[in-house]
RNA sequence: GGGCGAUUAACUCAGUUGGUUAGAGUGCCAUCCUUACAAGAUGGAAGUCACAGGUUCGAGUCCUGUAUCGCCCACCA
């Protein structure tokens, strides 16, 4: 068996086996017990717009790596998979795809085409996300995975938006919003770019009017950069306390332009006394500026008036100039106020503009009806819930963010213009002028409701009211009047599973409901209910059956296997596992995503959704730059999986995961010719094709050219392109490595291994050493990753392994190891009774421990291994307690399963058989008693003489094949340790331990060391020159005396001894006394050098 | 403009409530294919802890200011 096992790790072989072992095992599937306790993470939902990147491995891996952990703990562990539909994005990316491949836009094809196709497009890209989770390892439950504009999900947005509806916290207002005139459509923040463009900054007066509106040789003069605006001014604006125009307040001025009057008002915000002539035209409808400071000052001015059509040209509203190309009106204006004599100057002037990512024409800010969530009450509510820590951030600062946004209380815009989305569920449904139903009108409600319809009184007493809010549960309706149409109209929402009304309306009236589709955020701020089935509370949520869970399952529902559940009516799946216990993500949505899903938790939970908020690093390339696809710096997790491992590249990931810094990762391309790796530069990522020929990278050690990933442009298939890499995860990859090497020489060394108790007795001292080291560093990576300290613990497991158990634990037990069965009760020149089965039972115990100590993080090689080991010995000493291994966050008094035995003696390792795989292996815990500070203290002093050992012989470049002689003088008791593993420090420095004690002399011609605590000599007969010896000593010495001066210095200072803390006076003076003890031996060894 | 964070070795980062001589990985130099591992072993060189003040017996750590960088939010007639 030891010669099957390849002298390196290969990852594709692991990976290719264990996921669909553990998947087909049923091994990542969560349904409610009882019994236990549930620990549950929702995924943050990726976008189906395109393939993983660096940011969701990061995110990925520390959810997995939590799940793996609470599973092993004893938890039900549920990791909820999917997607999100994420309207703008994908909606953009398909179009864009279209307009390039076939030359279509969405027009072309019609709303249900276009949703056809994002559909398959979605199809396609959710399949390649959940295959790079997979790859990855993430054990979520794929049987729950979800889509938020699949059934269960569209049903609880349905609910949601009927609720609020009905509320009253959703109402319709207006907003400005960015209008693309060419495309026609409204267009998000995001998708909006600046760029300078030459403007000009005109300065024009208006009259300001009398009592009777007439106008007055008094001017007040005002700038701006779109003249053209002037024609839907509705007020012009002053700082209240600008002396200039304190007397003008309150009174008006007339547009030359047609004549119309229009207020002087004071507004703080809007207004800076500093700026330009400190007055400012107001065009409400056509500046967010102004829009926001309309609604502070709605009384005083009119309505906004809208000047624009869709396509960019001018309205009725703008009278001569209706029908004009708003250029066109510019300068027509302008020449119509020179004409009056209100045109001032004229400057040039770079001017901020704002253009469509899409279309690449200029943006124009345009008036229209949007949808909006009231945010007071339900903001606060959320505020609450982290105040009174409900929901608490980790690490803590990230509160802030949360807090300042909700408290803002800003309105919720839900609608969007696109038609990839949930559909708004309101039809509006004409009234006319009158506030009151027509015969006709009356007659077509009857059809559609039926005649004994529940809904006709209350309509009309809302009518009546000409306000909204009666309702039923299917049915909920505000009613609206619109001032320029100057007709009635009722909003009519539609509950959820309204099928026949929804028909009905269609049939009388055509479609009309609203073609606005919901913002993403509502739909994902829903995720942590709607995926476990809310609002349906009768039955659990719907599963896929996926292959794998098929075949495991034997075809039968979670129910029927688990008789717990059966018995339960309802939704169990939503009892059970809501609310939620931890979210993990970026800072970047706390406000998008957290907050929302805060709001929405309690709104129809009343419960927030999760208690915790695990914020993690963003990904940054070499250049400080974040990650994405457009960049040209999105590197793909498959690329470093195929290169480094799954379990490299989530070891890695781990280890970077602390909670100050974002995450540095410089890039380089991995040349397809011979794998060396070149540096990304800023050039790469930008590069694009020039007349036709792609940019390409020249390997300097092959010097053969490639073309690469890049974001600008596809690759050709014909030939090999360099993928984006990092050596970042070279980390990871050699660590997994080392472990895979140490295994393997513990699975060698483990032929004839028989289980058994291992005595007391039977610990030797590096036995007890590694077991005492293995229960800190168990302790201390549990205490780690509750606090979500990834970082920690990865550096505490990656040293313990390789500098503590492959270092030091795998050499020192070497000899024992090589005893022959026959001669193994007398070994002549062993320090320890070494049995070579007690040996080989604490090398299982010690290994069995670290593959489940690392599972959550590296879970492909460690179940691998796990297995190999299985096989070898089945059964082994167990140090994990039978029962459950909880620990409860609340009752932190209550004992832990081992204090509860007492405390056991060292000898009470006894086999047990062990998990059938790592996966479902329990958590290490119970090892508490094997720790041993003092012990701990007594070995480190062994590892500095060792090392100082090793030093002596770098220093004078002594081959490693000489054996050296080594005399140490000790203290009696040092010395008994010594004697302990003399044997040892053959193996562990080529040496001979010759003579330990107190009465050691310094040999002549040795180099020699001074621990203070400890001298060491070593013999170098013709190997060292007596003079450089010399010298190094007495550099040696000069630093020593320079420490010593410093620690003197310290303890000569009064107010220091006196006001520092007693330990840490004596810590001082205890060190004073260890290097006074170097220095006299030191300068021993110099005087006898002839110095 | 407001908020949050960062600045420590050539690179990427740790550094607990202030307390001996500031650490790791990579890279570099030297020696070694020692029967688990060259993706390895042993040793070494490498730091004015961004800058300037302050608090303190004592500051990489706390405070103030400056500079640079990043992110979020707001805004730019």
């Amino acid at each position: 068996m030891p010669t099957e096992i390849p002298k390196q790790y290969v990852p594709s072989a692991a990976e290719a086996q264990w996921f669909p072992f553990w998947e087909s095992h049923g091994y990542f599937n969560a349904d409610p017990d009882p019994q236990k306790p549930p620990h549950v993470i929702m995924i943050p939902l990726p976008n189906v717009t395109g393939a993983l990147h660096m940011g969701h491995a990061l995110n990925g891996t520390i959810q997995d790596l939590l799940t793996r952990w609470r599973r092993m703990q004893g938890y039900v562990a549920l990791w909820m998979p999917g997607t999100d539909h994420a309207g703008i994005a994908t909606q953009a990316v398909v179009e864009r795809r279209m307009k390039e491949q076939e030359n279509l836009t969405r027009h072309d094809i019609g709303r249900e085409a276009l949703v056809a196709r994002i559909w398959k497009w979605k199809d396609e890209y959710e399949k390649r996300i959940i295959g790079q989770q997979k790859k990855l390892g993430a054990s979520c439950d794929w049987r729950r995975v979800r889509f938020t504009l699949d059934e269960v999900c569209s049903k609880a947005v349905r609910r949601t938006f009927f609720k609020m509806f009905r509320d009253g916290l959703i109402y319709r207002g207006k907003r400005l919003v960015n209008w693309d005139t060419f495309l026609q459509t409204a267009v998000a923040d995001d998708e909006v770019y600046t760029e300078d463009v030459a403007g000009k900054f005109w300065t024009f007066s208006y009259p300001v009017a009398d009592a009777n509106g007439q106008p007055t040789d008094r001017k007040i003069s005002f700038s701006t950069t779109r003249p053209e605006t002037m024609l839907g001014d509705t007020a012009v604006c002053v700082h209240p306390t600008d002396e200039r125009y304190l007397d003008l307040i309150g009174k008006q001025v007339q547009i030359p332009l047609n004549g119309r009057l229009i207020p002087i008002i004071a507004d703080a915000l809007l207004a800076d006394k500093d700026l330009g002539t400190g007055c400012v035209k107001v065009t409400p409808a056509h500046d967010p500026n102004d829009y926001a400071c309309w609604t502070r000052n709605k009384e005083k001015m009119g309505d906004p008036i809208n000047l624009l059509n869709p396509d960019g040209t001018f309205n009725e509203n703008a009278g001569p100039y209706a029908g004009l190309d708003r250029l066109a009106v510019r300068e027509a204006v302008v020449t119509a106020m020179e004409q009056a004599g209100g045109f001032e100057k004229v400057e040039d002037r770079t001017i901020p503009l704002k253009f469509s990512d899409r279309s690449k024409t200029a943006i124009e800010p345009y008036l229209s009806d949007q949808w909006f969530v009231k945010m007071d009450e339900l903001a606060t509510k959320a505020v609450d819930a982290v105040k009174n820590r409900d929901v608490e951030f980790f690490p803590e600062r990230y509160a802030n963010s949360y807090l300042d946004w909700l408290e803002e209380k800003r309105d919720w815009c839900i609608s969007r213009q696109l038609w990839w989305g949930h559909r708004i569920p309101v039809w509006t449904f004409p009234i006319g002028p009158n506030p009151s139903l027509s015969d006709e009108l009356e007659e077509k409600i009857n059809r559609i409701f039926g005649s004994d319809s529940f809904v006709m009184p209350e309509l009309q007493k809302a009518l009546a009211a000409r306000m909204g809010g009666a309702s039923d549960d299917k049915l909920a309706f505000q009613v609206s009047f619109n001032e320029v149409t100057g007709d009635w109209s009722a909003l009519m929402c539609i509950g959820p599973d309204q099928e026949q009304l929804e028909q009905g309306f269609k049939a009388e009236f055509g479609d009309l409901q609203d073609p606005d589709v919901l913002d993403t955020w509502f739909s994902s701020a829903l995720w942590p209910h709607a995926t476990l089935g809310w609002p349906d509370l009768e039955h659990n949520p719907p599963m896929v059956e996926s292959e794998q869970a098929r075949s495991a399952s034997d075809g039968s529902p979670a129910e029927e296997k688990n008789p717990a559940l059966a018995l339960r009516a309802g939704n169990a799946v939503l009892d059970y596992f809501y609310p939620g216990s931890v979210l993990v993500t970026s800072r970047d949505i706390i406000t998008l995503w957290v907050a929302r899903m805060v709001l929405t938790g309690l709104y129809n939970m009343g419960d927030v959704p999760f208690k915790h908020v695990h914020v993690h690093p963003k990904i940054l390339d070499g250049f400080g730059q974040g990650m994405s696809k457009s960049k040209g710096n999105g590197v793909d997790p498959l690329d470093l999986i195929e290169k480094y491992g799954a379990d490299g590249l989530r070891f890695t990931i781990a280890s970077l995961a602390g909670e100050t810094q974002d995450v540095r990762l410089p890039i380089s391309y991995a040349c397809p010719h011979c794998d060396a790796l070149i540096p990304q530069t800023l050039e790469h990522q930008k590069a694009k094709p020039k007349e036709g020929k792609k940019p390409r990278v020249k390997c300097p050690k092959c010097k053969k050219d490639s073309q690469y990933t890049s974001a600008n442009y596809d690759a050709d298939v014909s030939e090999p392109v360099a993928s984006m890499v990092s050596e970042r995860f070279e980390y990871g990859r050699n660590f997994c490595n080392k472990l895979w090497n140490a295994c393997r020489f513990a699975l060698i060394n483990l032929e004839g291994y028989t289980p058994g108790a291992i005595a007391d007795a039977d610990l030797a001292l590096e036995d007890r050493w590694i077991l005492s080291r293995l229960a800190t560093v168990t302790d201390e990576v549990t205490r780690l990753l509750d606090k979500y300290q990834f970082d920690q613990a990865t550096r505490a497991l990656r040293e313990f392994v390789w500098n503590e158990f492959c270092d030091w634990y795998l050499e020192m037990i070497k000899p024992r190891l090589r005893v022959v069965e026959s001669s193994e009760e007398n070994i002549p020149g062993t320090a320890v009774p070494g049995l070579r089965a007690n040996c080989q039972r604490v090398l299982v115990t010690v290994v069995d421990t670290i593959l489940r100590l690392l599972h959550p993080f590296t879970p492909f090689i460690t179940e691998d291994l796990w297995q190999r080991l299985n096989e070898i010995a089945p059964e082994r000493p167990g140090v994990e307690s039978p029962e459950s291994n909880i620990q409860s966050d609340t009752t932190d008094d209550a004992p832990m399963p081992w204090e509860a035995q007492g405390s056991p003696s060292l000898g009470s390792l006894t086999p047990q058989p062990a998990a059938a795989a790592c996966i479902i292996a329990s958590w290490p815990t119970g090892l508490e008693r094997f720790r041993d500070p003092a012990l701990e203290t007594r070995f480190q002093r062994l590892q500095d003489l060792i090392g100082a050992v090793r030093n002596l012989r770098g220093v004078y470049n002594i081959s490693p094949a000489a054996i050296l002689d080594v005399y140490i003088r000790c203290q009696p008791d040092v010395a008994a340790d010594l004697d302990v593993v003399a044997e040892q420090f053959g193996t562990l420095a080529k040496n001979r331990l010759v003579a330990c004690g107190p009465d050691v002399a310094r040999p002549p011609a040795s180099a020699s060391f001074s621990l203070g605590e400890a001298d060491g000599y070593v013999p170098l007969e013709g190997l060292i020159d007596r003079t450089a010896e010399l010298a190094r000593q007495q550099k040696e010495a000069e630093k020593i005396r320079g420490f010593i001066a410093g620690h003197e210095k310290k303890l000569t200072n009064t107010s220091f001894v006196e006001r520092a803390p007693a330990e840490v006076v004596q810590e001082i003076r205890d060190t004073l006394v260890t290097l006074n003890k170097q220095l006299a031996s030191t300068e021993d060894v110099i005087q006898q050098l002839g110095g």
